[in-house]
DNA sequence: AGAAACACTACTAAAATGATAGGATATAAA
DNA sequence: TTTATATCCTATCATTTTAGTAGTGTTTCT
C-alpha cells in the first residue's frame, strides 16, 4: 500500500509551482531541478496534470506550466487522482467496474470501500493553498528547499 | 496505491477461519481451496499473522490454523499490518524511521501522516467478527462461497 | 510406519515502476 | 528569420517488486 512516485512527485512538483506565486509560468526544467526529479519523468506527470486540468501550459521561450485555478480550489485528491488514478485499495470495491461474480456477497469488499471512502476523505480536505501555507517564510523564497526528499 | 495480494487474500482467509467456528483446527488447504489461493503462498501469509500472534497452529494430521483469540477482538488492521507490513503511503511520513534530512521543513509530509492516520483508523475500526456477520446465512455453511474473487 | 499437516528457505517468472530517448512542434527574442 | 527555449508525444528499457513455485524438514495422529 505505498504510494509511488507518481503521487509523491506530482504533490511536490504542485506544490512547487504553486508557491511561485502564479505571476509568470513556471518552466519544468526549474521545478525539476529544485525538486531533484528527472526532468523527462517529470513531464509525463505535467502531463497528466494538464489532462486533469489542474495545470495550463504555455510553450516556447518563456513557456512553462501555471495552476488551472486558485491552489484553494486544488485539493491534494484532485493532485493524486490526476498521476496515480484512482486511489481505490482495490479495483474491485467500486461498484460497475472490476466487480467480480461475487460481488453481491463479498464481505471483503465492505473493507475496501470503507478504506477507499477515508483516504478520499482525507485527501480532499487537504488544499494545495493549506499546504503552500505550511511552508517556512525562508524556505518559500529559495526554491528548492520546500523538499528534496526522494520519498 | 493499491493493497497487494497480501492483504487481499491474507484478509480473505482470516474471514474464511473464522468463519469455522473455531471448535477445531482448519488445514491450509480447506482455506486455500474454498478461497482459490496458492496453498504454498497462502502458507508464506499465514506464517506472518502467525508471527503477529493473530493465529495458532497445530502441527500433524488433524492439524491446522485457529485464530489467536476472539473474532471481535481481531481488527482488520491487524490483519493487513501483519501481513503488508504498516500501511504508510510513504515510508518518510513517520518519524524516527526513514525521515530524510528536510524533514523538518517537508510540508508534504503532513499529507502522508493524514492520510496514514486515515487508514488506519479505517481498518482498526472493523473486526473480523463483525465482517463474519455479514456473511449471508446459506454461504456461511459452505465454505468457498464466502469470495472467490480474485482481488 | 505412514499419512497428513505445518515450518523454513531459496528460487523464479511476470508484472509494474521509474525512468530514458528521440524526435516534433510552438513561441519569443535577437 | 534564425535561434534558443519550451512543451508535446510516443516508444523503449532497466530495475524492482510481486506473486507464486519448489524442495526439504519436522511434528503429530492413526
Amino acid at each position: 500500500m505505498k504510494m509511488s512516485t507518481k503521487g509523491r512527485y506530482g504533490l511536490r512538483a504542485m506544490i512547487e509551482l504553486a508557491s511561485h506565486g502564479g505571476e509568470t509560468p513556471v518552466p519544468l526544467s526549474v521545478i525539476a531541478r529544485s525538486e531533484e526529479i528527472s526532468e523527462r519523468y517529470l513531464e509525463q506527470l505535467m502531463t497528466k496534470m494538464k489532462k486533469a486540468d489542474l495545470i495550463t501550459s504555455c510553450r516556447g521561450s518563456a513557456g512553462g506550466y501555471c495552476l488551472a485555478r486558485d491552489a484553494a480550489d486544488i485539493s491534494v485528491g484532485d493532485i493524486l487522482r490526476a498521476v496515480e488514478g484512482n486511489l481505490n485499495p482495490v479495483d474491485c470495491s467500486v461498484d460497475s467496474e472490476a466487480a467480480c461474480e461475487n460481488a453481491g456477497v463479498c464481505v471483503a469488499k465492505y473493507v475496501w470501500q470503507r478504506v477507499n471512502e477515508s483516504i478520499n476523505q482525507a485527501v480532499d480536505g487537504i488544499s494545495l493553498a493549506e499546504l503552500v501555507a505550511k511552508i517556512p517564510e525562508d524556505e518559500e523564497k529559495q526554491p528548492g528547499a520546500v523538499c528534496a526528499c526522494q520519498k
